[in-house]
DNA sequence: CTCTATATATATCATTTTCGATAATTGAAA
DNA sequence: TTTCAATTATCGAAAATGATATATATAGAG
């Protein structure tokens, strides 16, 4: 039944879908979500992975764990973050794959000098 | 340097993928993608599909093509739109296994086991 | 060729959200 | 208290968004 459309649903779900995503869909964040598929990290270990302002890091690891995406632990001074969803674990590893490092940075694959700058 | 993980290099990436994720970060162009993923389509199938109102929705056509995630082909009134980008369509996948339909929500497409129920 | 209808695109406006930067604040330990 | 680690607050500029108006392109009728 095509009918009974489940319009609503369907674009209930997307916005679901699309609310992650805008999440993710900042440099910054997106490279604490990458930092945070190799295991926990604190606050300034993701600051110096990301080279982030420390203030607007912040910010951003409030809204991952508003979207539910990532989990704090207090460690007496220091703070610990880890991926909590897995649906994003699955995700992040896709996006590796699909737009991961040029098969150079891990993969010899040829003589093909990709140019690391600087 | 074996853990050249260059940091301009890695942001650079980050914001192009970041780039990437904030077009699809929104409900009505996340539902034309995954609606693309079953081929061609004309505007007018879109808008029925989405249920965009159609200026916004040729907007957001113009923003997924500035993307270079799809292209657009006239066929005297019409135009017909498609997925460009392969890197998109393993992602949209991916993101439909991740946060697809629920197992017994409604049926799938296809008759084919498509949860995986760990 | 002009008139009309359809399909799509672009423009504009008001409101909200986002972002980087900076300042102030809380929490834990020495 | 002082210091380190992290969070929250705030400001201004830029971008996104829904709604609405207008414009272009193509085709068919008269």
């Amino acid at each position: 039944m095509k009918d009974g459309l489940d319009f609503s649903e369907v674009r209930e779900r997307a916005a679901e879908v699309a609310s992650l995503l805008k999440t993710l869909s900042h440099p910054n964040r997106l490279l604490i979500a990458c930092e945070l598929m190799d295991g926990e990290r604190s606050v300034s270990e993701i600051e110096a992975a990301t080279g982030a302002a420390q203030p607007n890091l912040s910010r951003d690891l409030a809204r991952l764990r508003e979207q539910g995406l990532v989990t704090a632990r207090r460690q007496s001074k220091q703070v610990f973050y880890k991926l909590k969803d897995a649906r994003l674990e699955a995700l992040m590893h896709a996006m590796c794959d699909a737009f991961g490092p040029k098969p150079a940075t891990h993969a010899p694959r040829a003589a093909q000098t990709q140019g690391a700058k600087r």
